[in-house]
DNA sequence: GAGTTATCCTATCGTTCCGATCGGATTAAA
DNA sequence: TTTAATCCGATCGGAACGATAGGATAACTC
């Protein structure tokens, strides 16, 4: 279960473009560097989130990306989603496609169950939130354990 | 945020071998038909098993696997990561391991919760669950809403 | 219009992973 | 000795991953 370097980086550029407060667009170049993530890398991932509807972009001089929607509007999985497709699936199927026979029945209970507390996460987050360096109370109660924090 | 055929095959053989009740192990090739999973596939997949822990094997007639621990003190989690490492990844670097800055400083948070509710789900199925066909309070609650089962 | 700043599009590249298969060595029971 | 299995290492085609490059296009400034 892996979250890839092109997801990461998208999350990072679109938290950068919603802390810009004033409506001009940020260039790649300037959120590469802010982020620390290869620009032209980076121009691959934001072009992917143009075509996704997610950010919008101006061609030319004072030209760059801009948010489509507010930054309250748009959740982590929305840019998850726009860059790796759906948020969790199983052998290239979506758990509701699945079919199970004998002891693995119930494994399909399971999927489904671990889809839905990785939404209740990932679109609970907001780029406002990540922008104002805040989280939502479900990630600040699910993090407040220290064995939150622990690896395996 | 896939979970690999790899994975999937484990967990079902896993299963199988929670359901066979009598103490005789079970040759690769009778899981590989009763869950209709490549059989030379299945067998790379039972060594990974073994090497950590999760079966054991016994060679020649009469051979074949069993699970290494009683069926209820072996959780999906624990297969899965047998067979693909930690449940959760980012940029093959484990979430506590990362640093942001700048706007995504609070991202780690959320990276962190997401894994907190991944290990919520694996972690509380035994292969014993699924050999009985029932699964844990957890996971019935969490897919006992419609929404659940609807895709994106 | 010339120059400059950007996005945009397509192509490529090397490496790794994925899913899967094969041949043969080894072990054990009948 | 035969037969039934695991075990080991190699291989394979294809896809994905992370990243880079060249040039076309657009828009703003002077």
């Amino acid at each position: 279960m892996r979250i890839s370097a092109k997801a990461d980086y998208a999350v990072r550029a679109s938290a950068e473009l919603a802390a810009a407060t004033d409506g001009r667009p940020v260039p790649a170049e300037a959120l590469a560097r802010a982020q620390d993530v290869p620009h032209r890398f980076l121009e691959a991932i934001l072009s992917d989130l143009r075509r996704e509807g997610i950010v919008a972009s101006r061609r030319g001089a004072n030209g760059g990306y801009v948010l489509a929607r507010p930054a309250d509007r748009v959740t982590v999985a929305d840019v998850v989603r726009a860059v790796e497709g759906p948020l969790v699936f199983v052998r290239d199927a979506r758990p509701s496609d699945l079919e199970y026979t004998g002891s693995a029945a119930s494994l399909l209970h399971v999927w489904v169950a671990l889809r839905v507390n990785v939404r209740a996460v990932l679109e609970s987050v907001t780029l406002a939130d990540l922008a104002s360096g805040t989280v939502p109370d479900v990630v600040r109660d699910l993090t407040a354990d220290d064995g939150a924090w622990v690896n395996p």
